[in-house]
Formats: structure tokens, C-alpha cells, sequence
DNA sequence: TTTTTTGCAAAGTCTTTGCATGGAT
DNA sequence: ATCCATGCAAAGACTTTGCAAAAAA
């Protein structure tokens, strides 16, 4: 799905939920949409939509992503280092996809297939707790730093 | 296994890391081993130890649970509220335990059987990621909740 | 006109750090 | 005497909020 689509179906969502796409809104969900391989903080989000319009300020970066995770646009996520992360939801996904944390790098890499299915089934029937979403973070170390370790 | 030995494991963790378990430490393990089913915040931490030792600061219970975290005698974790919070490791574990956070009420359950080993396994496989540990946190509505809401 | 959104600055919350004091080895 | 740990206050980092101005409906 090409950007302008991505833009004009998340410009729906907008308007579903009763807000409007303005120039500063469409400026961030953009930077969203480029870099939606990073997990990137509010602070760098503002500083790339600096970028595109220089008078932005960083209260409507915070603004446009809270609004945006009320709207399941974007997943927020912090990595246990004080700092919150946006993702833009992937296409068609029910669920938050997975994240390996690289302890040695921080490295962060995304694993988008649903690996939970079976263990949710599990979580529904024993705790009869309805799951709606979920959050799973592997810690450990990439293959790359393995590599550079062993050698 | 009860509080004392559990304090003297725990006392022969920290000399093994070259740190002592000085009386304001100790004050602070003890209550987190007393509240092993709560998920405290520093902010908690510190109200419930200065019933103890009302003469401890803020700045040791940080420190103290910096220090814990680096030994693995606690695990910390952010539930996407900003604020840190630290569950004591459970006897034996090897993996940090999961947990099921209630969209309605807030409330956390923990859940101690590790669901995640034929997960880790393919991880391990298809991505040649080491996994050393895992956050895993379901969001949803608890047992309690749905019936609420039912009725 | 009425409502929504924005930018700026200020305030708020959570956490870390500097430093002099005090305790332990 | 040396080293580590503590308490306090200050600073730092991240995020939210109040408000007047601007934009949109």
C-alpha cells in the first residue's frame, strides 16, 4: 500500500473519531509512515517533522500521537528505558506485533506474525481474561552482535 | 521459602556483586518480598519503607533498585504509564513471569508459568536471536470486569 | 460566530546526580 | 585512612497543560 493511500485511509480514521488531518497532523503521520521500520521517540519524531514544517511545535507532535494512539493509528511502547515509542500498526493487524530488544547493540527488530495465538487461547480459557491486545518484548542479543562476539 | 532466607539469599547476592545489605536495603527488600503480588512503583516503595525507616531518602531507594535490577534479584517493567515498577524474581525463575493488565479497572495479574518456550524456540531459530529473558502483558478486560459489565 | 487546533511557555512528574556527611572495614 | 553508602537538594529528562492567537467549520 502506497503512502497517499496510507494517508487518506488514516485521514478516514480521523475523521471518524472526529478530528481533522491539518498540515501539522499530516506531517507527523507521514514521518510515521517513512520511518516505520524505527521505533521512534516524540522527541525525534518532532525533530524529522521539523524537517518538513519548522514551526511545529513539539506540544502538537505530543498531541497528534496521543490522538493517534487513542485511535489505534500507532502503538506506543516503551522499552523500560523511560521513554515512549510510536509504531504505526501494520496493515490488516489485530494485534501489536513483536519486538526483539538486542541487549548488546539496542538494536530493536520486528517480528510481525502473530506467534501468541495459541498462548492467548490459553489466557482466555484459564484466567477467563479477554484479551484484546498484547505487548511481548524479547531481551537477549542479535545475530550480529553474536557474530562479532565470537570472533 | 520464608522471609528470612529469603533475605539471606538475597544478603549473599549483593556481597557476591560487592554491595552490602546495608539496614536501608534491606528495609527496602523487605518490603518489596512483602508485596510480591503488587507491582510497586520507586514512589510506593518509598512511602511503604519509610514506615520502617522513616529516615531513608528517595535517592536510596532508586539507588537500591537500580542496584536489585542489575543483580536480577528484581525485575522492572513499565506498563505504558511513565512510571517503572519492580516485582521481586520468583524462586527458580528463569524467565520474568507474564502478565494481564485490565483496561478497565487497572488492576495486574500475574501469570507464573512460562507460556513462551516453543515461542523463544522458533524466535531462536528464524531470527538467530539469543533470547536471554522476555517481557510479555496482555491488555484486556479481567474476569471481574466482564462480569461487571454483563450484569 | 463557534469550535477546534496550534505554539509557546510554564508546570508537572518521574528519575538521576553532586556533594558533604556519616558509617563500615 | 579509605572506601562505600546515605540524605538532601538541585538538576535533568520526558510529558502535559493553560492560554491567547490562528485556523477551520
Amino acid at each position: 500500500m502506497d503512502t497517499g493511500s496510507m494517508l487518506s485511509k488514516i485521514r478516514k480514521q480521523l475523521h471518524d473519531g472526529g478530528f481533522k488531518l491539518t498540515p501539522q497532523r499530516e506531517a507527523t503521520v507521514l514521518v510515521l509512515l517513512e520511518n516505520d521500520k524505527d521505533h521512534l521517540s516524540a522527541e525525534e519524531i518532532y525533530m524529522l517533522v521539523k524537517q518538513k514544517s519548522p514551526d511545529i511545535g513539539l506540544a502538537t507532535v505530543y498531541r497528534t500521537l496521543e490522538m493517534l494512539t487513542e485511535l489505534k493509528v500507532v502503538d506506543k511502547i516503551s522499552f523500560n528505558d523511560g521513554v515512549s515509542r510510536y509504531d504505526m500498526r501494520k496493515e490488516g493487524a489485530q494485534h501489536f506485533h513483536h519486538h526483539l530488544l538486542c541487549l548488546e547493540c539496542g538494536g530493536i527488530e520486528e517480528v510481525e506474525e502473530d506467534l501468541l495465538v495459541d498462548v492467548e487461547k490459553i489466557i482466555e480459557k484459564r484466567f477467563r481474561f479477554l484479551v484484546k491486545d498484547h505487548r511481548l518484548t524479547f531481551h537477549g542479543v542479535c545475530s550480529n552482535c553474536q557474530n562479532k562476539k565470537s570472533s
